[in-house]
DNA sequence: GAGTGGTCTAGACCACTGT
DNA sequence: CAGTGGTCTAGACCACTCC
């Protein structure tokens, strides 16, 4: 390894792997540093930077550089879809007393924030290659923001496409003063006589876009989570399209697929 | 935005955006761009790095920096669970024909390169916890490559857990010369008499350390889809853990959760 | 005010690509 | 060979934190 930079970051990764510095720790100054590795401080810098990429540092201007502690994690798991399917066809008193991100997280509504925005708009290629619809097809668009109480970034960006076709029944799904709807959309979907067969969601990973880094308040070394759900009803047909964006660093998916028992042999 | 760097960064990503330069493309070299923002080289560079970060550029030595080529994805869906259990239960010849990479790819044995092999450890901390073990209870782990035959750098590593005193009932189990072993993991378990009930996968994304970009051959800008899967067994033992790494800029996960009808109102 | 990281400069030299 | 990006230097000045 013949470049200063990564003996630098490599010497520095091994010490905090060997936990001789650990979560929450400061490192030497970047002059320090410098002195130290008898490089000039655009090297240690160079060094640092790859190491912050990477999620292990955190720099603070004024403060220091630290070792990365990791963040809590909000699981979300396959088994809330059943959950929420069953919870459509209870009371109305049972629907409103409890939310899908309540049941995920553990947490009651006074720890959450929801905000939830509607616009009507037309099916672009890709949302339309996505719903098997033709380009332009009227959609109402819903966009959710999860937060908690105490936190200014969301956890949870959810961007959810219905064919306004399918909603003509109830009006009052159109209007965004509805929500929190009682029971979610597995009973917004009910009231026009829809009945939700299975889900198929779409995972990939990248880094942030720069808008999206800025939105969910993610800092440098951390990916985002992209979920596309199909919401596929018992005629098989895509009735709801939701894009969600997690961040990577605080975001556990968990999925349970059961498998159908052998017969004896 | 009075910073520079975050300006030009700006420009650029706009100019990307709005299709004025396509993937493939090259951009200015850095001098020019330099020259033309009437900012420093390192000023420029430090946006270049920052782009190249969010995955949207490429940097090549003595070539230029390009706009990134999206990499086309191999989908691996959860049907395969159901797919590997189906298999796993037909004849020996049937297994041997097809993989379950195959299945998943769509290509033949032909166009993939596998590799397995195997140790025998103990359970670390990490591992006990997820599997209900205890500390130190001995484990065989196997670790399996596959890429593809032009490609250098394998789309996926794997690694699995199985407790060893479940595999007592055949010491062939043991033997990596066995692989690839004709109806995989769920046909090795059968061998011993344990039928799997489901798989529980747990799937997050972070950037990949240096010694995970090293091994999959990331370039900056890639996140890493990292998936622990349970299989647990009729009789609610975790009888495999399995760690599965996957470039997050090539591989899509796809889960299906299939929901019980209502009954009529 | 002392100490921290962030931005920016104006270079030098090197490694690599393509002609 | 000219042109590209990669490494490294030795600074200056700024924004911010903490005492």
């Amino acid at each position: 390894m013949s470049r200063a930079y990564e003996r630098i970051a490599g010497d520095l990764r091994s010490r905090v792997r060997a936990g001789r510095v650990g979560p929450g720790d400061r490192l030497p100054s970047e002059r320090a540093l410098a002195e130290e590795y008898g490089r000039s401080v655009s090297t240690v810098r160079q060094a640092l930077a790859q190491l912050t990429a990477e999620g292990l540092l955190e720099r603070v201007r004024g403060r220091g550089t630290f070792v990365r502690t990791p963040r809590r994690r909000v699981v979300r798991s396959n088994d809330r879809h059943q959950w929420a399917k069953d919870r459509a066809r209870q009371g109305a008193e049972e629907r409103a007393r409890t939310g899908s991100t309540e049941y995920e997280t553990g947490l009651g509504k006074d720890r959450l924030v929801f905000d939830a925005t509607y616009e009507q708009i037309a099916a672009d290629a890709d949302l339309a290659g996505a719903g098997g619809l033709a380009e332009g097809t009227p959609l109402l668009k819903r966009t959710y923001r999860t937060r908690y109480v105490a936190e200014p970034y969301p956890f949870n960006i959810a961007r959810s496409y219905i064919p306004r076709e399918l909603l003509a029944g109830n009006p009052q799904l159109l209007d965004e003063a509805s929500e929190p709807y009682p029971g979610g959309t597995t009973a917004q979907l009910d009231s026009v006589g829809i009945e939700i067969d299975r889900m198929v969601e779409h995972v990939t990973a990248r880094p942030p876009t720069y808008e999206e880094a800025g939105e969910l308040g993610l800092p440098p070394g951390t990916s985002l989570l992209a979920v596309r759900r199909l919401s596929i009803d018992t005629e098989d047909r895509v009735v709801d399209i939701a894009d969600t964006l997690l961040p990577g660093d605080r975001t556990e998916l968990v999925f349970t697929t059961r498998l159908t028992r052998w017969e004896a042999r």
